[in-house]
RNA sequence: CGGGACGUGGCGCAGCCUGGUAGCGCAUCUGCUUUGGGAGCAGAGGGUCGGAGGUUCAAAUCCUCUCGUCCCGACCA
């Protein structure tokens, strides 16, 4: 392909609304741009890349016998609201009427498509198993869009859905989904871990994510590097390290009233009494549903995490407002504690406050429940006596509850996610089969997303360097750039003409910079767009010599005309 | 939904505080020169300053409202 007739919008600035690094280069590269918050344009280059991830993707479904259709993103809301998402989801799906009034939703996800679709047309277990596919638009109102591809509002999804006779048939599913996708990301030249997942409130599925680690990413993972423990900091166990020693006779064995003027947070009273933040018991007051308060202890160097309450609860909970802090409890925020509670508010300890935990048992200071004075000397279990349940977030230096080896937690980017639905969406929409015996049994599910852009995203977050981007080979827009120094210069052009020429007959992709631009500007191109190889045809081109660089890295060579496909193969075999 | 910031030629920005003829760099167009790392010189085109209302002799600038976009938090089936 020359440049001169591919639309390639390149920047040399940074857009003034961009953070992320993939959000950056691939505005600056031509690759994207921006439509409306969180909706993007993907351009001729961007397309590209999506074009290779969606052909990976689409390779390796096929390869587990999984079947590509397309299914519509305008749903009438029946199904949905037959399921009861209708009702369950908020603001985050875009809902609208036809011109008869008629609900009309933009889909969120498939399953109820799917399931509606199965409802219909499989009738017997003979028909089972199938696995279905599709790479479709979605549509979530993100209540924020941020990182340019990252998290948006319309995005591209390759979802495939299960369908099996049982738990088992849904088990071989699923693992045959898991190992797709694991080739799926190699392919795609991705680091990546796959983590158990919070499978919701739903209980008992299971789910995992797979997820790319990156400072860009807004999940967190709990990682660990002796037994391959592996789970997103919703749910992942771990055994805190032990509090810290308190200075003898800073705290004392008895409750002791102490007056801790202004003195709100953690820090502040950790200061003010000289007591390590360990020796502290956050209390936060969080709303459960219908506005019960229950009181969430975490250690006073631990952090709170919600989701890990809401399982608990099997509740949703916010953190309660300054007022109904003291409607509950008589006291300001910053003073609330666990002792001598009336019966009517739950108090729930994170398990490292356990007596007989990781601290064991020992004297801690709490809100007083009394303003601007806490309470020292207080012992879990003798004081008060909550119950007990996993509240706080993993962290690194945690130990492993399986193997007591480290736990190093990670920023990732989630890209993908395997999930066993069971009947959920089949007996609502009355998805069934007849077994051997005769009996209508409703079908197992399983859902499975991917999402390619995020791919692309997750590829340039993980390698690119100062210069520009450096795609993996698998998913460049081309295999190799061949850089014209002068565009009007006629030996110049017929080498790099039968050059590209000689490398499409060898399967390779090229991009040929024809354009009159000046050398600096094609290179500065080259280096921002980040194909694998680059060829420079310049002022040797009459002495049938060529220049070959990898964007990766290494020597810049003079070769011979003759050898070059040798040392593009070359250097294509070696590129990450 | 809470907090913060920003909207000025295609892109990146200054001007606003202290009201008075709308500016800079890049890009674009023309000409000449240049041609291995985002060229030089000369010239040209392009903006009712996000929108509405208000104050004023006069508003990019001050006030009110509104829309859009970004960041932090909450949320994320």
């Amino acid at each position: 392909m020359r440049a001169s007739e591919l639309f390639m919008p390149t920047l040399k600035e940074d857009p003034a609304d961009a953070e992320a690094v993939s959000h950056k280069l691939l505005v600056r590269g031509g690759f994207i741009r921006q439509f409306a918050a969180g909706i993007y344009m993907f351009l001729p280059l961007g397309w590209r890349v999506m074009e290779r991830i969606n052909d990976i993707i689409r390779e390796e479904m096929n390869a587990i016998g999984a079947q590509e259709l397309s299914m519509p993103t305008l749903h009438p809301a029946e199904v949905w609201k037959a399921t009861g998402r209708y009702d369950a989801i908020g603001s985050e799906m875009f809902r609208l009427k036809d011109r008869n009034a008629r609900d009309m939703v933009l889909a969120m996800t498939h399953e109820e498509a799917f399931a509606w679709l199965a409802s219909r047309e499989l009738r017997s277990y003979r028909e089972l198993p199938q696995i279905w596919y599709q790479i479709q638009i979605k549509f979530r109102d993100e209540p924020r869009a941020k990182g340019g591809i990252l998290r948006v509002r319309e995005f591209l999804m390759k979802d495939s859905y299960s369908f099996d006779m049982d738990a088992e048939g849904l088990d071989v599913s699923y693992e045959m989904h898991a190992r797709a996708y694991d080739r799926i990301f190699k392919r795609c030249g991705l680091t990546f871990y796959r983590v158990e997942s919070d499978p919701g409130m739903m209980g008992g599925a299971t789910a995992h994510e797979y997820m790319a680690p990156t400072p860009a990413g807004e999940d967190k993972v709990a990682l660990c590097a002796g037994c391959g423990y592996a789970a997103n900091v919703e749910l992942a166990v771990s055994v805190a390290q032990a509090p810290e020693p308190y200075e003898e006779g800073t705290i004392p064995s008895d409750v002791v009233e102490v007056p801790t003027p202004e003195c709100r947070t953690i820090d502040e009273v950790s200061q003010f009494l000289g007591v390590p933040p360990s020796s502290l018991i956050k209390s936060l007051l969080m709303m459960a549903d219908g506005n019960k308060p229950v009181l969430a202890l975490v250690r006073g160097d631990h952090e709170l995490h919600e989701a890990k309450l809401v399982r608990h609860l099997k509740s949703d909970t916010r953190p309660a407002h300054p007022d109904e802090v003291i409607d509950a409890l008589g006291v300001e925020v910053g003073f609330v504690g666990p002792v001598n509670l009336s019966d009517d508010i739950r108090v729930i300890a994170d398990d490292s406050l356990r007596p007989g935990g990781v601290g064991g048992e020992r004297p801690y200071v709490t809100g007083a429940n009394k303003a601007h004075t806490h309470l020292c000397g207080v012992i879990v279990g003798r004081d008060f006596s909550p119950e007990f349940a996993d509240l706080r977030e993993a962290r690194s230096g945690d130990t492993c509850l399986r193997c007591g080896a480290a736990l190093s937690v990670e920023q990732v980017l989630e890209i993908g996610n395997i999930f066993k639905l069971g009947t959920k969406y089949s007996k609502p929409l009355k998805a069934t089969v007849l077994d051997e015996s005769g009996t209508e049994r409703p079908i197992v599910m399983g859902s499975y997303g991917i999402g390619p852009a995020r791919i692309s995203a997750a590829a340039v977050e993980q390698h690119y360097d100062e210069k520009g981007i450096v795609w993996p080979k698998s998913i460049a827009p081309f295999d190799v750039h061949i850089v014209q120094i002068k565009s009007e210069d006629e030996v110049q052009t017929k080498v790099a003409q039968s050059l590209h020429n000689l490398l499409a007959q060898e399967g390779f992709t090229c991009l040929w910079d024809d354009r009159p631009e000046r050398p600096g500007v094609k290179f500065k191109d080259a280096e921002l767009i980040g194909c694998p190889v680059r060829l420079t045809v310049g002022k040797k081109a009459g002495e049938r010599v060529v220049e070959v660089e990898a964007r990766a890295g290494g020597e810049r060579l003079e070769v011979p005309l003759e050898r070059v496909v040798a040392k593009v193969s070359r250097l294509w075999e070696e590129a990450p």
